[in-house]
DNA sequence: TTGTAGGCGTTATCAG
DNA sequence: CTGATAACGCCTACAA
């Protein structure tokens, strides 16, 4: 069965051959893997194993094929091959997370992570408090025959998606700030897990070499996971060097910048007014700013303020905010390369350092 | 041929009848077309019509198809008819431009217009400095089978991408800030255009109704049309009462916070300062806060600055931003539901209004 | 109005 | 290592 597969003249009904090569790419069409199997001489079963990269193709054969498909500039269609495979190459973003900056972020990481692969990357919003929270989640993965899914916080840490994934049995990653072994019950999958808390524990010390004593806090929304290992870090950071936080200078907050801004506005307004707020995210600490200056005050001269997140605005207010770094991109990248490579187990937890980023906001503390 | 559809004991090979149907439920399989066409008993090519919307169907065939299809909660694989249709069901929404907040009220809004059509969004960030710019997305409209494009600014005006969508005929919709007839040679494509002109002439006469006379500019990134368009909105409505910028008050600027602090360092450094200055975008106004505040100057009491946009960092620096807000989100929606209706031609023209939001930072002229 | 045969472009099965 | 044949789930063309 010897053959010289690029010489002219086909018996069988195949064509195959330069001048059927040349005569091909003067049509224009799209190929298919019709087209690379005739042209080379081969059966579209060996093609697509070229295409897969089955090892059970003679390396002769296997150049031949990929000279053809690069001279004809064939592409696989991903729809057909995910008929045949009865999955898609789509990736799905599931998230319900107002922040945009952190949205993008993530999107941007997980493209990273694709390129290359032939898969893209289908983003899906959803509402966690409507009643087919679930019910949407489950059509879009099961409609799509998704391929894969990341999830971000906070829906990241909702059980009923855990569930959900578990049974469609679909390859997924959880980005998360809380180590699942801190759970209960322990939640075991793949995971990114930043270090919030660390983090946090740093930011809370950088104020106490700072000289501050007296510090007030305004908490993220206790539903994120987050919030909790925030609190947590700052109260640790602070602990370490017999520091607490006064009840009185402990407020509630959501995330958002109203409620940073109302915190903010009571704790400014106590008694014996704190040289130090700390808040759990960036927003919040762009509403602190707002009451800090509604009531006259200078920052970090008057009152030192950090956040976390590193968003945006960290920069954009002034002054520039001492805040938390953390790899959003690098996260999402890795989420989707791991995703991709299949090298996930339900123990795979990757995790990622945040990073202290001292800027203008935060001073010495005023004496008296 | 009479059939007494719902009932049971089916005759031909096919089965059908309430106990078919709640057997088949009980399976919990995916169905198919061909459970369907089983079940109700009609050929898939019937299902197929019903699907489709086809008016060739007896209402009777119809609304028992129909029922079948909602008992066994069948719905059609994505990915076979794409294959069959010869094109996905994915819209590409792609763009070039680092505004996150901008980029996600645009998904949100795409995503809000493709709701109910079963149609997904998929996200495709390009560099359009890249060489590969356009081969890039050539491939990724060709391997994917696009059902249609969303062009973001300022790529939708990018002569080589509208060459690219009438070369591989894909229905398409640009989201600018440029009227086509005011181009050269005139762009006729259907689009949703934003007037950032007249917004901009009305932010123009609020200063000048504020007895602002000397004005400083900072311009934008020349390269994106919107720049010219704002830079003309703001000269036209200075112009009705008389004003000009000064030149030596009239900045160049690239969109990007640090390009605003510079431009405004300069701006406020004048023999003779101005007691107002007009930024291009937020991100640029919130530069210009830096430069006053480390001046030490106070906004809007010593200087007034004005923006454009609404991004999300306009509420966040301090005070809040007046700027000019375009209904993003609302754009997005459009776009994607006059894709999807296939109601655009060469000349839809859909136009958006912006919307002067007047805060904080812009008061009266100072005295002298 | 409905059904039959065949195809969309790829992979799985199983024989050689 | 390779290939013929039959899926995958849906739609088009044509026929009835």
């Amino acid at each position: 069965m010897a053959r010289t597969p690029l010489a002219t003249a086909a018996t069988a009904p195949r064509e195959g051959g330069i001048d059927a090569v040349e005569e091909f790419i003067r049509r224009r069409k799209k190929a298919t893997i019709n087209d690379v199997a005739n042209l080379a001489r081969v059966s579209k079963k060996t093609v697509s194993r070229v295409i897969n990269n089955s090892p059970s193709v003679k390396p002769d054969t296997r150049d031949q094929v990929n000279a053809i498909i690069a001279r004809i500039g064939f592409r696989p269609d991903p729809q057909a091959r995910g008929l045949a495979f009865r999955r898609s190459f789509l990736i799905g973003l599931i998230y319900d997370n107002p922040n945009a900056q952190y949205i993008v972020n993530m999107q941007t990481g997980a493209l990273d992570g694709l390129r290359g692969t032939g898969t893209e990357l289908v983003v899906h919003p959803c509402d966690r408090l409507s009643e087919t929270f679930v019910d949407d989640i489950r059509e879009f993965i099961e409609v799509q025959r998704l391929a894969g899914v990341i999830l971000l916080p906070p829906i990241a840490d909702d059980r009923r998606l855990l569930d959900l994934m578990e049974e469609l049995d679909i390859p997924f990653i959880r980005v998360t700030a809380r180590p699942g072994d801190l759970n209960d019950p322990p939640i075991r999958t793949a995971q990114i897990v930043s270090r919030d808390r660390e983090g946090c524990a740093e930011a809370a010390e950088h104020l106490v070499s700072l000289g501050h004593k007296r510090i007030g806090f305004i908490q993220g929304n206790l539903q994120y996971p987050s919030a909790h290992e925030r609190r947590a870090g700052f109260e640790e950071g602070l602990a370490r060097h017999g520091i607490t936080i006064p009840p009185e200078l402990d407020m509630p907050g959501d995330y958002s910048f109203d409620s940073g801004y109302r915190a903010a506005r009571q704790i400014l307004s106590a008694p014996r007014r704190p040289t130090a707020i700390i808040a759990s995210n960036d927003q919040m600490a762009a509403g602190a700013y707002h009451a800090a200056y509604e009531a006259g005050l200078k920052i970090p001269a008057d009152v030192t303020i950090v956040g976390f997140d590193d968003a945006d605005v960290a920069t954009r207010i002034y002054p520039p905010l001492t805040t938390v770094r953390l790899p959003t991109r690098d996260m999402a990248r890795t989420a989707a390369e791991s995703l991709m490579n299949g090298e996930m187990t339900d123990d795979t937890s990757i995790v990622f350092q945040a990073k202290l980023m001292i800027r203008g906001s935060s001073g010495p503390a005023p004496k008296g």
